[in-house]
RNA sequence: GGAUGGGUUCCCGAGUGGCCAAAGGGAGCAGACUGUAAAUCUGCCGUCACAGACUUCGGUGGUUCGAAUCCACCCCCAUCCA
């Protein structure tokens, strides 16, 4: 059987052993590291295809509980598959509704057999387990599916930690099962809150089910950042090398910076499309909130040097009147904005790496970015 | 010239004797946002020496223990009639 999707490390910085590599999938090559950009319901919010394309992107997401509930799997593979009904030509990865077992929390309940949901549209019920989801994103078609896990919060007593990561495990086996489609990989994901032994523990068992990928899920919950670092430093060790590690819902500048000096390979987050139209764009000098009145008469670009749609061709007084005016096309420039500030952040990062200076990019970057304007 | 309805805090607009610094919107200002229930949500929004005090509801004067609210006159605005 064919692999649906190789990785390949191409190199590793000689002074962090930061990754460098390249993921082949059926709709094309993947750079790594690699942030990518989220588009829940079929669509990165407020871009079009041609806008990613030209940010950089090169996978992006979607998400098997937004899309089940609307439009239906079904119409999708009437559609041609996700990729045909949304004219995306290049990767997709489809995150497997797990997520939203942690985000909907007040709407469902967990069983062994999977978790019953109350739709937030209209309320009515829906039930999906680790089948289920294998379903739904068979029909989705993307190149990467991830197994129906089970995320907890933070806090988290050790015991509900060890029992979730445990589910997680053994809904990763009925993933692995129910799994058939050959033009399609599966990621495992690895749990265990903030335990270092469950962490490992979580790492051992999902690289002895020997998936093409892991994804880090259940970080970046509401935790200070050294204790994020601190769990993949624990987890790593045992993380296949061989296999891109996909660090679930991280995106801040720094965190992505961070992820990679730990050997992260793939990011993704809906921090740089959620604050963009909300007023706030990313720069290599910490956030810039356009929407405050400090900018209404600042004519130079979002970020100087950038090289972006909206820093080319409008000034922070533009941008920021469109926004404070409500105006659609202000979320769409910042959200351009943001999308190409990470992908280039990461094109950087992959330079560094390529040429043995990340220690150093790593050292400048946080010389210039302003902790106290993160987030 | 006559009739009627109005003039409320930046704007619109409730309020018709005490529970009113005055509902509710809007605007403005600030904050939050990390596998998207999010073009969303939260806070502030008369002044100050700010658990209290002071100034404000077209103007002036009056009634009353007490007025944005009642009375008189005046000034504006809108609509209609001549």
């Amino acid at each position: 059987m064919p692999q649906p999707l190789t990785f390949e490390l191409i190199k590793q910085d000689a002074g962090t052993g930061a990754r460098r590599g390249v993921v082949h999938t059926p709709h094309g090559d993947i750079q790594t590291p690699i942030f990518m950009p989220v588009g829940t319901q079929a669509t990165v919010k407020a871009t079009t295809p041609r806008e990613l394309e030209e940010v950089g992107a090169q996978i992006i997401l979607s998400n098997t509980y937004h899309l089940h509930l609307r439009p239906g799997e079904a119409l999708v593979k009437e559609a041609g598959g996700l990729h045909r009904f949304m004219s995306w030509n290049h990767p997709i990865l489809t995150d497997s509704g797990g997520f939203q077992v942690f985000s909907l929390a007040g709407l469902r309940k967990i069983k062994e057999e999977g978790v019953s949901f109350q739709s937030h549209l209209d309320g009515s019920r829906l039930f999906i387990g680790p089948e289920t989801s294998m379903q739904i994103q068979q029909d989705l078609g993307a190149d990467i599916a991830m197994a129906f896990d089970v995320c907890s919060p933070y806090p988290c007593d050790h015991a509900t930690a060890e029992e979730a990561m445990h589910r997680t495990h053994r809904w990763a086996e009925r993933c692995r099962a129910a799994h058939t489609r050959e033009d399609q990989a599966l990621f495992g994901i690895v749990q265990g809150a903030f335990y270092k032994d469950l962490r490992v523990q979580s790492a051992k068992t999902l690289a002895d089910m020997d998936f093409p990928g892991y994804g880090i899920g259940g970080l970046s919950v509401g935790e200070p950042k050294p204790v994020m670092y601190e769990m993949l430093e624990e987890l790593m060790p045992y993380m296949p090398a061989n296999k891109p590690r996909y660090l679930m819902g991280v995106g801040s500048p720094d965190c992505l910076v961070e992820g990679v000096l730990r050997g992260v390979d793939m990011f993704d987050c809906v921090l740089a499309t959620r604050i963009a139209r909300n007023g706030t764009v990313f720069t290599d000098a910490g956030r810039l909130v356009i929407r405050n009145a400090q900018y209404a008469h600042d004519f130079g670009p979002l970020e100087e040097g950038c090289d972006c749609y909206t820093c080319r061709n409008f000034s922070r007084a533009y941008v920021r009147h469109l926004i404070k005016a409500g105006e659609i096309t202000g979320g769409r420039l910042t959200t351009i904005h943001n999308l190409r500030y990470l992908l280039r952040l990461m094109e950087r990062i992959r330079r560094a790496i390529e040429e043995d200076r990340f220690e150093q990019f790593h050292r400048e970057f946080f010389a210039r970015y302003d902790m106290s304007r993160n987030f």
